[in-house]
DNA sequence: TTCTGTTCCCATAATAATCTGATAAACAAA
DNA sequence: TTTGTTTATCAGATTATTATGGGAACAGAA
């Protein structure tokens, strides 16, 4: 690999994720930290980006605002519990990926990971992993909604029959101790749902104000989830009942990743 | 191997990968690697690349027109085939649209119909669908192809078994008179020979380029094919077999698009 | 604060690529 | 055949790049 190959690889994960770490950006492109160190210096002086302790920042002027890094609520809350999800995501893995801002996070964090098998709802995780990993990616299929452009419909529920996987990953949209986990689309419901029952493990990502809610379609009821990550600003009353229903209850801090300004 | 034989070979994979390295063209060429760094200090001379320590790259003007180029060879052709094929989608119909460039420009050509349910396995396709029409978009589903974005693989096929459509919008990688009409890649192909098969009229794009030669994966006989739709400069003696064979053969005059928008 | 694990920085070692000029091979014209 | 020209190879010295290791500096947690 040339050293511009180098370089224009951290500019692309830099144009992604604004902030990058030494050590994780050598250990993808197998060269030493000190090997990285330097072409950030050179980047530097180029005036391509910021260098920091641990890493660098890219220069605004070339950070186009893409899509992805749309400012979403509770952004911060949704990227770090995102990142503890992907804690659960082993090598060689098949894992489902729901559809949602804090599935799209999710996705992010697991692209160093290797040899996984992805079964995904969504157009944009989708385009996302053939786009920046090797993984094998697997699509329902469905009729597209609008918005999240996400999948349901018969032709989705027909896909996910003969679909099993090693752990699914949920976003969702309301908790509630009785109404269980319910989300507001139906036909998105149904498919979350289907794959929950297709899934050896469970895991739901819901950030605090997603608590004590509950809308029309249920998910899942409390006894199907096994983890639940949520971050350090939900009710505590709350997630006792849930661990009392034999849930793991996981809550993170809400951090940057240390190379914030 | 000549000189220029060599030089051009280095050309191809530069428009392929945009970097090069001495150590790895020299030992698939089988000449020193002296040899090659010669060739590139003469190729940096014309202009056409830049050489750097253990290897070169791509002049980026060069690399961007070729690349564009790629992705469109025939783009005045195909634009217009996709328009004369357009004008077969009625206000209501359920259609499906394969994959490919010739697809994705007759996608643009049908935005203004009515009502249109589109069943595609083109991921763009689709995106393109949601982001810019109200129509119904259902995808097939299955595992996503890295370059084309399309979708392959037995849950595509299972998708497809409950759809049917009334017509279908097919580019193709080849078409000759006696393997018929055939693609490179097998699962995309079988997607397609499906869909065919579950469509009651079947409209196939092809540019003159695409005449008298095969790649391995059948996707239809000529008579499976309805209506085929090419341009001025396909060979006539082919097309006059075709319409031998039962199919309609409709040859469009390529436009300048200069005044487009 | 102190402790602990990183990261930084620098000198040096190891590896890889370049440059140079001499030599050999291929080929055409005399 | 000889001769001249072109082209590719080779060897060695030189230079560029990357890796390694150890002490200093830093940041976060107890």
């Amino acid at each position: 690999m040339l050293p511009q190959d180098r370089q224009s690889e951290i500019m692309k994960q830099l144009q992604k994720f604004r902030t990058i770490k030494i050590s994780d950006i050598s250990k993808s492109l197998n060269v030493t930290r000190e090997t990285i160190r330097k072409d950030l210096y050179e980047m530097e002086e180029r005036g391509l980006v910021r260098k920091v302790h641990g890493g660098a920042i890219i220069n605004k002027a070339n950070f186009e605002t893409k899509y992805i890094n749309r400012k979403s609520t509770n952004e911060a809350e949704k990227r770090s519990i995102a990142k503890r999800a992907a804690e659960f995501v082993e090598d060689g893995d098949t894992i489902y990926i729901d559809y949602g801002t804090t599935a799209l996070f999710f996705t992010q964090e697991i692209l160093s990971k290797k040899d996984l098998t992805v079964v995904t709802n969504s157009l944009p995780i989708a385009s996302e992993l053939v786009d920046y990993s090797d993984f094998d990616v697997i699509i329902l299929g469905g009729s597209v909604r609008k918005n999240e452009k996400s999948l349901f419909g018969p032709v989705a529920y027909r896909g996910i029959e003969k679909i099993y996987v090693d752990k699914g990953f949920f976003g969702i949209g309301a908790v509630d101790i009785h109404a269980g986990y319910t989300n507001v689309h139906m036909g998105e419901s149904e498919v979350s749902r289907l794959m929950m029952s297709h899934s050896q493990k469970n895991i739901l990502m819901a950030d605090y104000s997603k608590f004590n809610t509950a809308a029309m379609n249920q998910v899942a009821s409390i006894e199907e989830v096994d983890v639940l990550i949520t971050d350090a600003n939900t009710d505590q009353d709350v997630l006792e009942q849930l661990k009392k229903r034999k849930t793991v209850v996981l809550t993170v801090e809400t951090e940057g990743n240390g190379l914030d300004e």
